[in-house]
DNA sequence: CTGTTCTAGATTTTT
DNA sequence: TCTAGAACAG
């Protein structure tokens, strides 16, 4: 049953769990040695009988235990949506580990998220019982990131480097356009970054890119990925692709490297691997093709009807060459479906037959016939949000369906507003998978900037960021003057802003007040540098806070916002403690004076690698998502939303139909299907705003190619949405009598009561307003909007 | 140098 | 509609 009297948990990217199970290996536990070659096979074949398996093999279907026990030699496995193959996976590397003698430490295992790594990892625990040692899962990034921290005397990085997330890089992009002397309006930053990420993707390097001969907009493009690659190495940091690149290429040029990783990796299982891009497939063969000495061992699997990130450089390329660069693979089809009704998975199947590109791949299953789709056709979002949340009250209530039985799934983030306001109006718990990530709000940024600043200056991007916040008098101008001196070409010239910093100190460029206020800044951060090899990052991080008074800006704030960023910061405390009991616990204390200093340095690294999808799933809570991040989930009852031609698929109205991106669309819209077991509904609005405009949409062409006998329709009139128990939009104005607004005119509003205008700007048709309530809070809002349309 | 207002761009999806 | 960067005034 839904528990009605519980608050609504406000949803959002709590990083609560992130951390949870999550153990990474410093002291080295690993020979470097080439294992023998396991000959010795145990008796286990596909013939043995099931009350000989062990456990992790029993109740496995005939290709299942096929793939798992086909260990030595590449293997392909094509499993189509819920067909186990994540028990397979877990079984395959238990017997390996059981029953093939294979240590651990051999073994690797690539998943998409890292969420998912930390369910194999508990899987593969259970399935071994009392196993000690686990097997290396992880994300590419983090697994990439683990060797490049190992091996960093290669590398043109020195030890402490940091990880730029996407805004980080952005802002690096944005300052090489300015030292180039070129206008960011001409020159799109983003346009940049999508450039660099497409040739990371890749794995292709500045000198390697070949522009078209008379583009001079690519040999520009070229010129700034050059210039940009080398102000990451100047600000010592890596983006997600350069981690990815700079390993593969520490693997192709250093063949003693390589040679040990193909060693210690003897087996190697990549999940999800239709979305692997070139990048991450040019690094697998580096320790497993045969053409670089590997060993073959690979184990990927993959459905190509499940590839939706192509946008990021997933190139099903991958799947569809495997047999090509590994002659001889075996490949192995799951087709029999565990987790959806008979319905379900006919009307995903005929969907994803409209798909042209796709390897002939039939679902089956035994599974009852169930119900019919629910097809709800609505006026509007708001009308939508509102059904949707009926439905699930009506469903907890008469069918006795908890709320972690069910989703939402949705196109876009945007799309979540309606359901979190009908949500919280109705007090149910809900949580929302991805959206914002913890360590993106502003606040968390800024002092983990500081402490990127901490552990290596060089990193010019976060110290711009901090180096006026809070504002201490540090302003444009001076920063200006600051890059300008990195931009010099003097030979001993500083490349970095922490250098020019120092210099110009030296030499006494500035006037006293900026020169006095840059040294005070200087000496902080080196105090509380100097503190850092000795102290704890806790420690480190309440003087950072107080030195830098931080904290104390926002409490002078007062506003619910600022209440609300001390919050997130206690939580980052709350983190980092966390973080530093769960690697210094069990530990002797000459281990803890080696690890101390390494602390932060790992600390930041987890925070960049986690996603917005890895929030742990917590209790009793109705799950709302994006249908990417809906991957490898399953519920009960499924509510896709939003199935409105434009939407979803979504299409740029100015843009041709490319057909390829309507069937990545398509494979969304599969696997959002797939994800449900009993029931799945699927709504439509008839209109729904868009950047503040109504728009009307045709129902999905989605919706249209299921068969109809599987579907039953339901079609809403508008008067429904304004029945009494609707309510009513927003605010409603007491005793108005005309459209306009006026000084003095009482508002009444859902959230903060009583209130009157108390000043009026703009423009006739467009009004802003100022409202003083009675709690003596003021609020601006657009006078369109508050008389209600 | 700071705080405010103005404008443009974004909403497709994320390691 | 909202946000973030840019432009402007104090």
């Amino acid at each position: 049953m839904i528990d009605f009297e519980d608050a609504p948990s406000g949803g959002g990217g709590r990083a609560r769990g992130i951390f949870q199970g999550h153990r990474y290996q410093f002291v080295e536990e690993v020979e470097w040695q080439v294992a023998p070659p396991t000959e010795a096979r145990a008796e286990i074949t596909l013939n043995t009988p099931e009350d000989e398996l062990p456990g992790y093999l029993q109740n496995l279907n005939l290709p299942q235990k096929e793939a798992a026990l086909e260990t030595h030699g590449p293997v392909m496995v094509l499993a189509g949506a819920g067909s186990g193959k994540t028990r397979m996976l877990t079984a395959r590397i238990a017997y390996l580990i059981d029953c093939l003698k294979i240590s651990p430490y051999r073994i690797l295992a690539v998943t998409f998220t890292n969420k998912a790594a930390m369910e194999m990892r508990q899987r593969i625990g259970k399935a071994l019982q009392h196993s000690v040692a686990y097997p290396d899962v992880g994300t590419f990034h983090s697994i990439a990131v683990k060797i490049l921290r190992r091996e960093s005397q290669h590398l043109p990085f020195t030890q402490p480097f940091v990880i730029y997330d996407d805004s980080d890089q952005l802002s690096l992009i944005r300052s090489v356009l300015n030292k180039l002397g070129l206008d960011t309006k001409k020159t799109s930053p983003k346009a940049v970054q999508a450039f660099v990420n497409r040739m990371k993707c890749d794995g292709v390097e500045p000198h390697e890119f070949q522009p078209a001969d008379f583009d001079r907009s690519e040999k520009q493009m070229k010129e700034i990925y050059g210039v940009y690659q080398k102000a990451l190495v100047d600000s010592n940091a890596l983006d997600f692709g350069e981690i990815l690149c700079i390993t593969y290429r520490l693997f192709r040029d250093q063949e003693a490297v390589r040679k040990r990783y193909q060693s210690l990796y003897q087996f190697i299982h990549v999940d999800e691997y239709q979305d692997t891009n070139r990048i991450q497939y040019l690094l697998l063969s580096m320790l497993t093709s045969r053409k670089w000495g590997g060993h073959e061992n690979l184990c990927v699997v993959g459905d190509e009807d499940q590839s939706i990130y192509k946008w990021r450089g997933a190139d099903i390329g991958n799947i569809l060459d495997f047999e090509n660069e590994y002659p001889g693979a075996k490949v192995i089809k799951l087709e029999q479906n565990y987790r959806s009704s008979q319905t379900i998975i006919r009307a995903a199947s005929d969907v994803i037959a409209h798909n042209t590109e796709r390897k002939r791949k039939t679902l089956w299953t035994e599974n009852p016939e169930g119900d019919p789709i629910q097809r709800i056709h609505v006026v509007d979002e708001r009308m939508e949000a509102q059904w949707v949340i009926a439905e699930i009250q009506r469903l907890g209530r008469e069918q006795g369906y908890s709320l972690n039985d069910m989703a939402i799934l949705y196109r876009t983030h945007a799309q979540s507003r309606q359901f979190e306001d009908y949500l919280r109006r109705e007090k149910l718990p809900y949580q929302m998978i991805g959206g914002v990530r913890f360590y993106d709000r502003k606040e968390i940024k800024d002092i983990l900037a500081y402490l990127k600043v901490l552990i290596n200056p060089s990193d010019s991007v976060s110290l711009a960021r901090i180096i006026n916040v809070p504002a201490r008098g540090i302003g444009k101008t001076t920063l200006e003057k600051l890059e300008e001196l990195t931009h010099s070409k003097e030979p001993d010239a500083p490349t970095t802003l922490w250098g020019a910093l120092k210099t110009s100190l030296d030499q006494n460029t500035w006037n006293a007040r900026v020169h006095n206020k840059l040294s005070d800044f200087l000496t902080k951060i080196e105090r509380m540098r100097s503190r850092m090899t000795t102290e704890l990052v806790s420690d480190v991080y309440h003087e950072l806070l107080e030195a830098t008074g931080y904290v104390s800006e926002l409490k002078k704030e007062g506003t619910v916002e600022a209440e609300s960023r001390i919050e997130n910061l206690e939580e980052l405390d709350n983190l980092i403690k966390e973080f530093e009991d769960e690697l210094l616990r069990g530990k002797t204390e000459d281990e803890c004076l080696t690890l101390k200093p390494q602390l932060l340095g790992i600390f930041l690294e987890r925070t960049s690698l986690v996603s917005s999808t890895d929030d742990a799933m917590e209790g009793s809570t109705l799950k709302m998502m994006t249908l990417h991040g809906c991957k490898g989930l399953e519920f009960p009852i499924v509510f896709m939303v939003g199935l409105e031609e434009g939407l979803f698929p979504s299409t740029r109205p100015w843009e041709e139909v490319d057909e390829e991106e309507m069937e990545e669309e398509r494979r969304l819209c599969y696997v959002g299907m797939t994800r449900a077991e009993q029931r799945l509904y699927m709504t439509h609005a008839n209109s729904r705003r868009v950047w503040g405009q109504f728009q009307i949409h045709e129902p999905s062409r989605f919706l249209s190619e299921i068969p109809k006998e599987l579907v039953h329709q339901i079609r809403l009139i508008p008067q429904q949405a304004r029945s009494p128990m609707a309510p009513s939009s927003g605010f409603s104005l007491s005793g108005s009598s005309g459209k306009h607004p006026w000084i003095g005119q009482e508002i009444r509003h859902p959230q903060y009561g009583i209130g009157s205008i108390h000043q009026v700007t703009g423009s006739e048709g467009d009004e802003r307003v100022v409202v003083r309530f009675k709690s003596g809070l003021e609020k601006k809002f657009l006078a369109r909007f508050l008389m209600g349309e």
